[in-house]
DNA sequence: GCCGTACCGTACCGTACGTTACGGCAGCGG
DNA sequence: CCGCTGCCGTAACGTACGGTACGGTACGGC
């Protein structure tokens, strides 16, 4: 439950980010079949320098895999003025920025990688991802929660609880279809649209005040 | 956008539905990294009658998913007397089942293979998983769900975003979770709870009548 | 100018595994 | 009893790829 990424260790060059970055690319790309002779081949450099930097191969992934989660980091939203109208806007901004990210092409690459290789690993790239996705989302998201609790806009027992509801209102399917392969064309309008839904649902569902919302549509 | 499984094309042997067996309990323990010669080993058969049988590795595995999901057909609920009551049960039902089969080993399993192979595969196993997963789930449930809307018992207007909606409260992230391999101790007392409040969240959404239903919880 | 360091490109090695081939055996129709 | 079929077990083949070794080059310090 510690945080994956070692921040201390990120003596990166930055010929190694470029290498990283590389990687990244050929992950989207070709999924988990890359190899070491095409990352090699692809970043212009050596065999024996990948194997130098990173040891072998799995610590090649797991350093890819870090390298991105340290580009998302979070921009914590901390209004002065909090009331109804900034919770919703911060849960939609939330939902949205979330969507974003999950539908993106480096995002389902790397959670492909991290689902196949979950289970029977050293460095488990599954738990990397975990940290860095679902677990960083709750971080993200709680404050924000029980600010709205303690200030008599939201009614909820378990914080967890709350946010795994948005979650699941934000998330629905997508990600799963997006990991099995689906074509699932999400414009910017349409997550637009899912994010201020999914808020008034959860709002409807967590909200203290008016018990009038409607759900659906 | 077919039926993935060809029915027609069913001539199973018994000898075979026992090698497929064995190679589902291989893909649980090893997941994809089972190998043709642990299959045969496994199930006491040679490597030279999973060729004939199956024709290459992809073949095997995609018997494997199609074998599996053809053990999970529907249990298709149809009351005579409708109303809320049975409305609730049949949901509550529903999520219980699924959140059952979710979570169990080789459903698990089969998800990563499949997300595994997503994208560059010609036997897409993705769709396969993908048609027996969600999509099957929709369309067992939608009946339901019109039933309810056709009974005024609820209220929406599109049965897709009613059905996302409803699974989104059901999964959440659990099925992620378990996917990036986080140990996630679902029990039949934690299901029945969780299965509860998803449907007792979902009528707080889109049911038509009392609207003071109360989310969390 | 000389050496050490870092790195590229490439050739090479070992192995795992998909795929094929073959020998042997059991059952069965004639 | 003979031959055919289907299958098991295993050996063999080919290749892809992870990992290593090595020659060649640029560069910075002395």
């Amino acid at each position: 439950m510690q945080l994956a990424v070692d921040v201390g260790e990120n003596a990166l060059t930055e010929r190694q980010k470029d290498v990283l970055d590389a990687a990244l690319a050929l992950l989207v790309e070709a999924g988990d079949t890359l190899t070491m002779t095409s990352v090699a081949r692809r970043a212009s450099c050596s065999k024996e320098s990948l194997y130098k930097w990173f040891g072998d191969r799995d610590g090649l992934l797991t350093a890819t895999v870090q390298w991105q989660a340290s580009k998302v980091r979070a921009v914590p939203v901390n209004p002065e003025a909090f009331d109804l109208a900034s919770l919703t806007a911060g849960l939609q901004r939330f939902a949205s920025d979330w969507l974003h990210v999950l539908s993106g092409t480096i995002s389902v690459a790397l959670n492909r990688v991290a689902v196949g290789h979950a289970g029977s690993d050293k460095h488990d790239l599954g738990v990397i991802v975990l940290e860095n996705g679902p677990f960083a989302m709750a971080r993200r998201l709680k404050p924000l929660l029980e600010l709205g609790r303690d200030t008599g806009l939201l009614h909820f027992y378990e914080t967890d609880e709350a946010f795994r509801t948005f979650f699941g209102l934000v998330v629905r399917d997508v990600q799963i279809r997006l990991l099995l392969g689906d074509r699932l064309e999400l414009t910017d309008a349409s997550i637009e649209r899912d994010s201020l839904r999914a808020t008034q649902q959860f709002l409807a569902l967590y909200g203290a005040q008016t018990e009038a919302a409607e759900g659906g549509h």
